[in-house]
DNA sequence: CTGAGTAATTGATTTAACTCAAGGTGGGGT
DNA sequence: ACCCCACCTTGAGTTAAATCAATTACTCAG
C-alpha cells in the first residue's frame, strides 16, 4: 500500500489544463532571475518567457502531472514545495525528490525525446508554480545560442547531484543512508553543525531513503538518545556532523 | 572490507600522468564520431580535439582516477570497460556505474566547479580510453556555440538516466531491484525477451544494487529455478520480461 | 475549543538480508 | 595439462529491518 495518501487517490485529474493569470509578481520574478537557467537572459527574453508562461496555484496534495504524461511544460517554484514520486503497479509510492521554492523541475524535458514526465509531481502544501512551455525556452536557445552555456552548467550540476543521490542509495544500511541524507541537508556539510528542516514529512523522507517510516522513526530516536541530533518536529539540530559521520560506515 | 580486490589495494598511484601516443586509429575515431557529444563536430574541430587528446591503455583493474582528484580531463572508451565506484573511510567499495566501449564519462567535469572527480574509476579489463582535456572541449563550445545543442541533449539524457537509476534504488527489496536492473539491460525493456550480458562481474552488480554477493547469487538461483532466467556465466537469457515484472512489486 | 483524520511513535513478531564459513568452478599462466 | 586464483555458490546462524498492531501527537476545520 501507499505510504501516504497521495493526490492520486484523492483528486483524479492532473491540473495542467487549468489556465491562470500571467506571471507579473515582482518577488517571484526576482527569484526566477536568480535561477541559473534564467540569470543570463536579457530583459526582453525573460519577458518573452513570462508572456508564454502561466502562473498556477496548487492546493495541498494537488497533483501537477502524472508519470508518462506528454511533457510540454517545465516548472519553476514561486512558493511552496512539491515532491516527485513514482507509483508501482501495486500502488507503492516511492518518493524520488523534494522541490523547494526557487527550484526548477522537469526542465530536462526541454531536451527529452519523446517528452514524457518520468514521475508524478504533487504539491506538499499550497504552492505557486510558473508553468513554462518547453517550446518557449527552446525558441530562446535557438535565437541566442550563448544562453546554452548557463543551461549546460545547470544540467551538468543536476547530473552530478543525481549521481550523488544515487551514491547515498548504494549505502546498504538504513542508519547510514539517513545520516548521509542529513549531512547533505546541512549547508556546509560536515564542516559545521546547524539546524536543518526536513524538506519532506518524515514518512516521505523514509520513502526517499528506501526505508519504512517506523525504521526512520527508530533511527532518529536512536540518534536523539545518543545526543547526536536534537529533534523538534521537522527541524533537526545537528551540533557535530563529524561525529555523525564517524558513527556511520 | 572491499567486496573485491580493487586497484586501490594493488597499484598505489593513478596513471593519468602517463603520456601515450596520439589517437589516430580509424575504428576508434568512427566510434567517437557516433557519440552525441562529438557527432555534430566539424572534421576540423574533431581533429582539434584529437590533437589535444591522448590515447591511454589501462590494464586489468588499473585505476584511472581517484575520487577528489582535480579533474582536467574527461574520457571516451575506445575499447574495454570500466566502473565508477566510491570508497568509504571504512574501505567499503560501492559500485555506482559501469562504463562500456563507446561511452563518455566524467564529461560533467566540463562544467564542474571546482573540477574534482566525484568517484574512483578503474578498468575492469584491459581497456583503451581517449583522454580529452576539458579545456579543449570548452574551447570548441566557446568558438561554436551551436555545438552546445548536442551537449545539452546529452546532459539532459544523462540526468534522466541518473534519475532512473535512483528510482531503482528506492525499491526496497533486493529481488525487485535486481529484476528492474535486468529489465533495463534488455534493449527493448519489457517489450521482448532476449539475452543480456552483465556489464559487471556479479559481485559488482551486487554492490551496484546495494546487496551482498551472496544475496545476488541466491536471488538469481531463485529466478533460475522458477524458469524466469536462464544463466550462462555472465550471460542471462530472459524469455519473458513481463513475467519477471509481474512477480516483482 | 473540540473532534476527526493524518502523521509519528513505540512495541512485539516475523522475515529478508547479512555474516561467517566452506566448497565449487572456470580461465589464465607456466 | 595442470595448478592457482579469483569469482561464484551454497549452507547455517544472526541481525537489521519489515510488518503488524496500538497508542500518542498534531493539524485543521468547524
Amino acid at each position: 500500500m501507499a505510504l501516504t495518501q497521495t493526490a492520486e487517490t484523492r483528486c483524479s485529474k492532473p491540473i495542467l489544463v487549468a489556465v491562470n493569470k500571467p506571471f507579473d509578481d515582482e518577488g517571484g520574478l526576482q527569484a526566477l532571475r536568480s535561477h541559473p537557467l534564467f540569470a543570463a537572459l536579457s530583459g526582453q527574453d525573460l519577458q518573452y518567457i513570462l508572456q508564454q508562461s502561466r502562473r498556477l496555484h496548487l492546493g495541498h496534495h494537488q497533483l501537477l502531472y502524472r508519470q508518462d504524461m506528454p511533457a510540454h511544460q517545465f516548472f519553476f517554484v514561486i512558493s511552496g514545495c512539491l515532491r516527485l514520486y513514482r507509483l508501482d503497479s501495486s500502488g507503492i509510492d516511492r518518493t524520488l525528490d523534494s522541490i523547494a521554492s526557487g527550484d526548477c523541475f522537469a526542465e530536462v524535458m526541454i531536451y527529452a525525446d519523446p517528452p514524457r514526465y518520468a514521475c508524478y509531481a504533487e504539491a506538499l502544501k499550497a504552492s505557486e508554480v510558473l508553468v513554462i512551455p518547453v517550446k518557449a525556452y527552446q525558441d530562446l536557445l535557438e535565437i541566442n545560442p550563448r544562453y546554452a552555456q548557463a543551461a549546460l552548467r545547470h544540467y551538468a550540476k543536476r547530473a552530478v547531484s543525481r549521481f550523488h543521490d544515487l551514491e547515498i542509495m548504494t549505502v546498504q544500511n538504513a542508519r547510514d543512508r539517513l545520516i548521509r541524507y542529513l549531512i547533505d541537508l546541512l549547508p556546509n556539510g560536515t564542516e559545521e553543525g546547524g539546524e536543518v528542516e526536513l524538506p519532506l514529512p518524515k514518512c516521505l523522507v523514509a520513502s526517499r531513503l528506501a526505508m519504512q517510516p517506523e525504521t526512520f522513526s527508530r533511527i532518529l530516536a536512536d540518534l536523539k538518545s545518543s545526543g547526536l541530533v536534537r529533534v523538534n518536529r521537522s527541524r533537526l539540530f545537528i551540533s557535530d556532523p563529524q561525529r555523525l559521520v564517524d558513527i556511520s560506515q
